[in-house]
DNA sequence: ATCGTTTATCGACTATAAACGATGAAGGGC
DNA sequence: GCCCTTCATCGTTTATAGTCGATAAACGAT
């Protein structure tokens, strides 16, 4: 039988690749653009209330935000883009959940570029 | 005896306050500026050279960066305002060197908000 | 097939960021 | 005093970001 996707299983592990160099220009372009893509409060929030809930479909987000939905859709594509987090469709929903890869990389590149 | 300001003494320690929530909007928010600030490649050239040297006068760092010294020192202005780097006159040059606590901060808020 | 729900995208607007050359201010050397 | 160096700021231009309302696309339900 197959599941429905509820609770836990609508982002399945991603094989998305996140080694490369943490040294030299290419590494600092890419802390730059993970630092770019957290560099706004509104997504900050959003990646705070993914964390906490593991999940989350889009319309939470935007009810737990002070923004119009389709600037929430705009900030989510840019976390997309940055690989972040990434989205499944649920039915006529998108259910959302962290990139816990990324999150290491940031900061395997922060550790990296800014240790004193 | 004073001495002159050379290779290590240019950028004494700060007294700036670096305490503050490490959750809640203003964290959130808190962290959103500093990741603003390393948002660009530029900036965080800058700041690794800073760490790679300890300080820095500003010339050094535009023979070393490819842009325009206005554009150095624009970014310059950003960091400062993030309080992630110092400037302190040195004749007729600015001597920079970053400040530590707010990289210490920077990543305690990291821990913090983005901890799963 | 139509309707309601959900979310991404479009179009328009405003605001911020990024870059440069030119100018100005401050200091050192003569 | 005058010049040279150094760096910040100004003014301008171009590009990107942020926001919203409106629309479109996809889906489930009836």
């Amino acid at each position: 039988m197959t599941t429905q996707p509820t609770d836990t299983d609508c982002c399945p592990p991603s094989d998305e690749d996140f080694s490369g160099p943490t040294q030299g220009k290419a590494a600092q372009e890419e802390f730059a653009d993970f630092a770019q893509a957290l560099g706004h409060p509104t997504r900050v929030a959003i990646l705070k209330i993914l964390i906490d809930r593991q999940e989350c479909i889009c319309g939470e987000l935007v009810d737990e935000l002070p923004v119009a939905q389709s600037t929430v859709s705009q900030h989510l594509k840019k976390l997309k883009e940055a690989r972040l987090i990434r989205g499944t469709v649920d039915g006529p929903r998108m259910c959302y959940c962290i990139e816990p890869a990324a999150l290491r990389r940031f900061r395997t590149l922060f550790e990296s570029i800014l240790k004193q």
